[in-house]
DNA sequence: TGTTAGTACCTTGCGATACAAGGTATTGTA
DNA sequence: TACAATACCTTGTATCGCAAGGTACTAACA
């Protein structure tokens, strides 16, 4: 069985999720971002996130503003817009549901 | 923001999982399939179950077998095959991991 | 000054999945 | 025989994650 793809299908959605909680406190790059998930099981493609942060900016959800870095080019910091707090909410409960989902599907008989 | 979107995405994957815990303890045709999923909150259009049983059976994860039907033509009863049992000892160790992964963006400042 | 390595952002082409809509076949009943 | 109900399946569309590749800016070094 393939799964890896199983694995990939299964972060569809999830994704967008964990970036947004990981913006709801403080703000971060892109290589932040890859970092702080890679620290919480997740791997992220730098070709998968950057689609995933622009559609995030253009549906209002997150903001960004350009700060200077001491080692390179600025960097784009993202952050939760007021929206974006809203629409976390909401995906918190989705969450929630899946989590009962799957709970309810594995305790049954 | 396009919720119904967001929750149909995070459910790729799940799905799967979702109908191979259902037919973890017994066999099952596509209604009951329907019908028990959305018993645990989860909807899932036939256009969508369809196509996943067949590919599940196409990797071996799944069997089939007709039975008679007191009430319409016959049904095709899907079943767990060995392969299905330990892909799906798999998926239970993902879907941990990302049950992990959420709880820890979750509790982390 | 010119070159190179490192960092950061972004795009394109592909494969896979969920959904909406519509189609085919079998059974029982009026 | 016609019709409704049940059950199975297919097609077309949209979206997402991934691999690979591309552009631009900065700093260090010859």
């Amino acid at each position: 069985m393939n799964t890896d793809n199983t694995k990939s299908q299964m972060r569809k959605g999830m994704l967008e999720y964990c970036i947004m909680l990981l913006l709801r406190y403080q703000p971060c790059y892109a290589n932040d971002i890859i970092q702080r998930l890679h620290e919480a099981q997740m791997i992220v493609m730098e070709g998968t996130l950057y689609p995933l942060l622009s559609r995030l900016k253009r549906d209002g959800l997150l903001g960004y503003e350009w700060r200077e870095s001491t080692q390179g080019p600025p960097r784009k910091y993202y952050v939760l817009t007021d929206e974006g707090q809203q629409a976390l909410a909401q995906l918190d409960a989705n969450w929630e549901e899946i989590e009962r989902t799957v709970y309810f599907l594995k305790n049954e008989r």
